[in-house]
DNA sequence: CGCCCGCTTGACACGAATCAAAAAGCGTGG
DNA sequence: CCACGCTTTTTGATTCGTGTCAAGCGGGCG
């Protein structure tokens, strides 16, 4: 196995403290200023530009926030840069929990995403139920790294990514759903735990099987989404 | 990948509910009574053999409880056999928690182990810090799954057991830990996302190579607690 | 003592990673 | 509008790590 040595911030196009701080940072690069003045503030909430950092592992415990459109990853990185997705987070799920004095994980936006922070703290009730809930998701995620094959990972997190990002718009004959693919191919395998082109070919191999369907990259239709959950819990082997 | 179809109840031996019952299932199987009679009962702390099912994925929720001595592995299984171990639970730590009206795992001892029912509900506090502890072990487990290689995470598991199962006592030069191992081979592959006979393999490499020892099987001493951290953590490639 | 089960070791197979290169998007500027 | 350069995705050839299959080993328990 080979991996670059890749700094953290090299990744980082945008950090949300920096938008948050106004004319703090005129001396930033060119690209930061570009970036950050396509912010947009409106009642609190924050509208981020694709591939903002939230707030990065390791730095003192960041505010949290309810995603409200678009979508944004956590994830942890290695000191040699290999980068494991802890989870992807879309509209109505919340960010910024379980962490202590430090974050233990990172947070960037993978598309336009629409952020509010938190005002109260959450109700213990309501903590208690979010916690328990992303427990659920991560204990999910283990059992598909830990024992599922590419093709069951890959139909399992298009199975996730329609629950959270498909519309109930179904004018699609049967159970078809479509929705806009937020993470990229990269993305997708720091989060399966693959690499790029094993995602890729998995993609492929699930459409010329007629059970997913996209013209672009990033807009996919589930076609067959019973049969696609057999694929994902190893069901059905997939060709 | 091949898997037998092996139905859940055939890993199972003991069933806690079983024993809590008494005089209520004299018809059970020899088997399930001779490991039955070897519970002790003392101020509310259940004595239990090893290999007892506390509680069974998919039931109706269980009550918690807190290990006093032992060991409980939690585990998924798909619907094919393959089983993940979840987590693994020394003293002092809980059991039982982030459960919905089902539960979304099982629980069983790994040795004979000691527990506690948890009587009065904890505060708001104490399941907080619990969820949030839970949390970041599997998000550990998360990045060990996705993204480590097999040396790297046996050498993880065995610097995480030695934190929950490791004496203080060190009369062995310079940083070594002697500890008893809970899980069998079997057990650290389903934990470790591997198979029994790399886990094996991988034994064999770390004793050669100096960092561990073991005479037998079930007992470990960590002789490079600082050398087996930086193999954890992929600083070091391991011969 | 001898069976059984868990552990170890070896030979081989296979799935996913790696390396490489073409194809497809996409913003930029002429 | 198209040409250009860069990035992302796809596809192909090959390698490599871990899984699979098989056989021995050893310790505990009946």
């Amino acid at each position: 196995m080979h991996f670059d040595a890749c700094p953290v911030a090299i990744r980082m196009s945008v950090m949300l403290s920096m938008l948050a701080d106004g004319e703090a940072h005129k001396a930033s690069s060119p690209a930061v200023v570009r970036n950050a003045l396509q912010r947009v503030r409106s009642e609190d909430h924050a509208l981020l530009p694709p591939r903002t950092t939230v707030f990065l592992e390791g730095f003192s415990r960041s505010p949290q926030y309810r995603v409200v459109d678009g979508c944004v990853a956590t994830s942890q990185t290695l000191s040699d840069g290999r980068r494991q997705i802890i989870d992807l987070v879309g509209p109505g799920r919340l960010v910024g929990l379980g962490l202590g004095d430090r974050n233990r994980y990172s947070a960037e936006t993978l598309g336009l995403t629409r952020l509010e922070p938190i005002a109260e703290p959450l109700s213990h009730g309501d903590l208690e139920t979010a916690l328990n809930e992303m427990l659920a998701r991560s204990q999910a995620l283990t059992m598909l790294l830990g024992r599922k094959t590419a093709p069951e990972r890959v139909a399992s997190a298009l199975l996730d990514l329609a629950g959270q990002f498909g519309r109930p718009a179904r004018q699609q004959k049967r159970g078809a759903v479509t929705f806009h693919l937020f993470p990229t191919r990269t993305d997708l395998a720091d989060w399966l735990g693959l690499t790029v082109e094993t995602v890729s070919r998995c993609f492929t191999r699930l459409k010329k099987a007629g059970l997913i369907d996209f013209q672009h990259s990033d807009r996919v239709t589930l076609l067959e989404p019973l049969h696609l959950a057999r694929v994902a819990s190893g069901d059905r082997p997939l060709s």
